[in-house]
DNA sequence: CGTGTTTCTGACCAATTGGTAAAACCATAC
DNA sequence: GTATGGTTTTACCAATTGGTCAGAAACACG
């Protein structure tokens, strides 16, 4: 019998069948669906094997538990959210470079805001399943990035700010847009019907002004 | 028969006894501390009686329902949570009143994390019970607010900017801190033992920047 | 003190929860 | 075909969930 179709190797194993490979890519998509709109507690497996289109025990077929599937979800998911941050590239231009971060994380948030909820619902009941990702993985390239802001601020490329901060308000400012969608879409009503183009405009104004150097 | 010490008169009906205004309190107090941290649907009964000190049947005694204690929690704190755009002063010098604002909102970060994170939650998952007063009074509150702001940066006192989305990125950045806050610690670790003075300092140097009129 | 009211508890309930066991159903390869 | 394995369902379980109820304490107050 094949106790579990995936290993703890720790990221994707390729599954053996066809039918395992779509069930499996239904769950995940059906479990980010519902953990990300209710957080690890509020999601019930009856909902995500039902957004899945399978029966329950069907869908502990595939994972042993409502655990492992919101586990392998995060794992799966974190590489591709730091993926704007690690594109963050030393040898650009820093303002340049900075504002492309803040549009990808704007695109990301305008993409996918279910990921991004996901993240938020994680962080905002205390990170319990993330919490080494954060201090290993996310710190890392954080202070990575940051040094390189530090870098770049101190050779006058750019106004001094506290990099980590900075990094800190482009995660809000870009995020709030996915994780409080409803919030922003019911205040703007009658006025603008996608919020994110002139979210845009309006973050490219504010890092701009932040950054500009002339000024330091 | 007391059929339910709380009418349903919308506000903060005053209990009867001390007693009971002892155990009401305490109920709202646990309900805030489990509602924050797992959201309505994550959150369960149990656990905000225990934290409350009180059985499940006492709790029950004094709220008919998981729901009922909820929209009280929320319809109570609403108030409380609208009042640092309220004070927002029209007559006030447009500059600095923005970035007191901005301070306020940070301190209710710093000081009532858990309120933050309790709308943070709401919102997230829907924000089915807050709805109505998002629709009605905060919507009514930002958009006379914005119209203050947009006189502001029309008549040249503050560099021109989108009123809503300049709201949107003080709630953004400061609640930031609070709904994150797991997040922002493990990351400044090592750092920044308390992340609020450097925060502020940074949110002050991003709206001046911001808001100069200089360079309009 | 007694009596009426408020407050609280233990026992209970139906529904739902995450999860299991085993048998039934497939789809092939031989 | 039929053996063989992967896949799905049916039936089930114990624990937990939100919630009820009758009555026991605790209180208030004349």
């Amino acid at each position: 019998m094949n106790d579990t179709p995936s290993e703890n190797t720790g990221k994707t194993t390729p599954p053996r069948t066809r039918i395992q490979q779509k069930n499996r890519r239904a769950i995940m998509e059906a479990a980010l669906e519902v953990f990300s709109q209710y957080g690890f507690r509020g999601a019930r497996l009856d909902q995500i094997a039902q957004t899945a289109g399978l029966s329950k025990p069907n869908l502990l077929y595939y994972f042993p538990s409502k655990e492992a599937i919101h586990t392998e979800l995060l794992t799966c998911l974190m590489d591709t959210w730091l993926d704007p941050l690690r594109a963050l590239d030393p040898a650009g231009d820093p303002r340049e470079e900075i504002l492309a971060y803040m549009r990808r994380k704007l695109e990301m948030s305008r993409d996918y805001p279910r990921e991004s909820r996901l993240f938020a619902n994680e962080i905002l009941q205390g990170a319990r399943h993330i919490r080494t990702a954060i201090k290993g993985e996310l710190k890392a390239l954080v202070d990575e990035k940051a040094e390189v802001i530090r870098g770049w601020a101190e050779r006058g490329a750019i106004a001094p700010v506290n990099p980590h901060h900075l990094i800190f308000s482009i995660w809000a400012l870009t995020q709030h847009y996915a994780d409080f969608e409803v919030q922003v879409r019911l205040i703007l009503e009658g006025r603008e019907d996608d919020p994110y183009p002139e979210a845009e405009r309006y973050l490219e104004t504010l890092f701009s002004r932040l950054l500009a150097p002339e000024r330091a």
